[in-house]
DNA sequence: TCGGGCTTTTGATCTGCATCAAAGTCAGCG
DNA sequence: CGCTGACTTTGATGCAGATCAAAAGCCCGA
């Protein structure tokens, strides 16, 4: 299934579906009726930003809503001396922004070319408030994302450098793989640099490095360039990740 | 305010207000009418556990979903190996459950003597798809849980042991404030063992006991047993957790 | 009151990752 | 092309926190 062309109203609450990963792929949304996307319509705009720019602010006003149509972007919190962490990866059909929150916590960030399909807010809100049916399914949207958090939360606190290179690499695999963008047997991408992995993973830059070129040595991945590889070993990466066994959860 | 009696169906959805902290601590609910309380009240059942029980297990089938009225439990993942993860600590006015999913990821285990106020899961979900503001109220509470969980994984990825610390302690001097738990100037409690601390915080126990004799000999701190402890030093502690000025956010 | 099994403290040592430093690689552009 | 600046790799060193070990304190029941 390829992105949506960006002329779909649902594109806010759709997914392209994924029988592997019952967590983070749900399936798309078609419960919305004619009228209800026509009101979409009418609040809705595409925006483009470029690789680097930031797209949100912390203590920005939140005028839209909106899903990633297109690109990665990365959400993360800052400390007042610099240190950052990475909340979250935005990949296409994620969410941003919330609805009854007039401004953000965080920073959001373009790190690839971005398309977003944006939905005024305050509309959009009344929205909420009139059809059930929209507010369950963001409420899905966020468990799930709530899930993904909690389980980040235990990367975060108890992997080892190795365990959370091989977990991120699984990861852009899965989601790649679902998500379309990346045929079979085609190079798949790092979407970040270094240093925004290391951000994403609490790590150092170099820590990265050395252990993303301590997987190629060891024969599990091959790098055509610095952006983009293949996975030569599936289980062994799966057996460095320290996940469960079928790991479904992380993807 | 105190803990609700437990003869109230809106346990589920109230929380003490609090002026302070916009995002863990909500304002009470009263959209319901009469007739939703009668149906909730038909589903209800209170339910309690000896500390150190466990009160749900990975995978087990999630009948009710509940929320605590009295102590505290934790929600914590383990891996293969036995590394844990705390990725939440529910006390009063927090929800455990979900609608829509059939089981639990997570291991819930009362930390102390805890009384759950439960709802049989199913009825419950009917519930939420006939009244929209029970759905709404939902929404919020689990954007505030992801806001919550995303502010822990700046802890865990980018704080050192000395914030960690400190930002737990100020945790518990705020959450114990606000839902009544103490007095002023009553002895706060730590309602977990040093163990359980670490497994939060992503550290070990060792660590969590130099660090909290650290605070004490620096006189940020004075305990009256183990368990009971004072601040005395409030903004010496907040200092030395890292956070921006107001921190409002991790309460 | 004593004793046994917890939790906690304290000390000594080790190590994985951070930090510091410098060289290497690549893409874009004049 | 070759220069420039950003990203990445690689190496050397240091240290925060883990690990290992043992003593001390505390609770509780006999």
């Amino acid at each position: 299934m390829q992105i949506k062309s960006p002329n779909m109203s649902v594109d806010l609450l759709s997914r392209p579906k994924c029988s592997e990963c019952p967590i983070r792929h749900r399936a798309v949304c078609s419960r919305c009726d004619a009228d209800e996307i026509e009101q979409l319509e009418q609040i809705k705009s595409y925006k483009t930003f470029a690789a680097g720019d930031p797209i949100l602010w912390r203590g920005d006003d939140l005028t839209y809503v909106a899903s990633v149509v297109k690109g990665v972007a990365t959400l993360s919190k800052t400390m007042e001396d610099g240190r950052i962490q990475m909340v979250g990866l935005l990949m296409p059909s994620d969410f941003i922004g919330r609805p009854n929150r007039k401004t953000i916590e965080f920073d959001v960030v373009a790190a690839t070319e971005v398309t977003l399909c944006c939905f005024q807010r305050v509309p959009f809100e009344r929205l909420l408030a009139t059809v059930p049916h929209v507010s369950q399914r963001l409420l899905e949207i966020a468990l799930d994302e709530l899930d993904a958090a909690r389980d980040w939360m235990l990367l975060l606190g108890r992997k080892t450098a190795r365990e959370k290179i091989a977990t991120f690499v699984e990861m852009m695999v899965r989601r790649q793989h679902v998500d379309g963008l990346g045929l079979d047997h085609e190079p798949l991408v790092l979407p970040l640099t270094r240093d925004e992995i290391s951000n994403y993973l609490g790590l150092t830059l170099e820590t990265v490095s050395r252990q993303l070129n301590a997987l190629k040595k060891e024969g599990v991945l091959q790098f055509v360039d610095r952006r983009r590889f293949e996975v030569i070993d599936m289980a062994a990466l799966h057996a460095a990740s320290g996940d469960d066994s079928d790991g479904g959860v992380l993807c």
